[in-house]
DNA sequence: TGAGAAAGTTCATTACATCA
DNA sequence: CTGATGTAATGAACTTTCTC
């Protein structure tokens, strides 16, 4: 089973599906059992008796836990007898510790996803806007073939073949506009950015 | 090779300590 | 006192490893 995979399964689910109700394993199971609340009765209390664990003894299950996550038995219990605590103790700290850095890490991936979700939709801003900067351009761009066009029909009426037409127009001229290397932009006919991936909002300014 | 026991892990939850 | 928060501890379910 890959971890890191699954963790960043859980971020995608819960970033752009929200959080699951329930996990696929556990739907699937039988409730868990509710613990007893009265622990084991009053004579044990002292022996179950919730204990902070020092400074210095959570420091070094840090320095531990920074080496290595995993607690073998035999570390487990050179930990315990050094630390004065229960081998059980210790488990139990790693478990915990654990779990906190797991919450963690999709915190931290998930604090990722959404800042490069955020960049990506600025991008998309920037684009449409200059998407729609070059259609005004364009638009002006073919006003004034138009003006040209019947100016030069004005001159001539006589020869039809002088009609200047954006058909009969070579691309470089569009080059007086600012619209060089944007000459392809004309070889894509209208509505057709629906057969483009990703392009299909194009289709809002034809 | 499969069954099952033992020991480990994760997950969800509870209970307690502490602090504002 | 009270509610919020952090964390030690618990129990169930699941997984891995070992033995026969």
């Amino acid at each position: 089973m890959n971890k890191l995979e699954d963790q960043m399964a859980l971020i995608s689910q819960i970033y752009l599906g929200g959080y699951p109700q329930v996990a696929p394993q556990q739907a699937e199971s039988k409730p868990r059992r509710r613990r007893n609340k009265n622990k084991g009765g009053e004579n044990n209390l002292s022996m179950t008796k919730k204990r902070k664990l020092s400074q210095e003894q959570v420091d070094l299950l840090e320095h531990h836990f920074g080496n290595e996550h995993k607690l073998e038995s035999e570390r487990k219990d050179r930990l315990a007898s050094e630390l004065g605590l229960d081998p059980r103790q210790v488990a139990v700290w790693f478990q915990n510790r654990r779990a906190r850095w797991k919450n963690k890490k999709l915190e931290e991936g998930f604090s990722k996803l959404k800042s490069d979700h955020d960049e990506v939709v600025l991008e998309k801003c920037r684009l449409e806007s200059e998407v729609t900067k070059l259609k005004e351009k364009l638009c002006e761009a073919k006003k004034e073939i138009q003006r040209l066009g019947e100016r030069v029909d004005r001159g001539s009426s006589n020869s039809p073949s002088s009609s200047l037409t954006m058909e009969a127009m070579d691309t470089p001229f569009l080059g007086e506009f600012g619209l060089e290397g944007y000459d392809n932009v004309f070889y894509i006919a209208e509505n057709s950015y629906n057969n483009i991936p990703g392009m299909e909002w194009m289709n809002m300014y034809m």
